[in-house]
DNA sequence: CATCTGACGACCG
DNA sequence: GCGGTCGCCAGAT
């Protein structure tokens, strides 16, 4: 599985904003729904100036663990983010993902008439 | 090939 | 609001 379209979502996330594993998972479509978007970014490659740290759990909880637990809440405080504690404030950070990517009417699942 | 685990989410108490 | 459980899928052992 390439999680190519996943990666490219979180890098046009714009400073200052987050997305939660399951909205990504929506606007692509993912199978698996959040966990799916969950192992794309377990899987992110280092050192592609990928944001992954603007991907939070629903609500915007910081689900992951450390050492990346305090990383990422040290990288969104730099960014203005508003934190709470183990959370941020989804209620403003949220971001709105373009729908279709950046491509055309791209289907993530062309259902198979099986 | 079988089994366990895992950057999740929704639901229930 | 928090913790425990189930569902879901793919990769690792």
């Amino acid at each position: 599985m390439s999680w190519d379209p996943v990666y490219r979502l979180v890098k046009l996330i714009p400073r200052g904003r987050v997305l939660t594993y399951g909205s990504l998972a929506r606007a692509l479509r993912l199978r698996g729904g959040a966990r799916a978007a969950g192992r794309a970014m377990a899987a992110t490659p280092s050192g592609k100036g990928i944001p992954w740290h603007r991907v939070v759990g629903e609500r915007g909880k910081l689900l992951i663990r450390e050492p990346y637990a305090s990383l990422q809440r040290k990288l969104l405080e730099s960014e203005g983010v508003t934190l709470r504690e183990s959370r941020v404030d989804i209620n403003i950070c949220h971001w709105h993902p373009p729908l279709g990517k950046s491509s055309t009417t791209n289907r993530k699942k062309p259902r198979k008439s099986k």
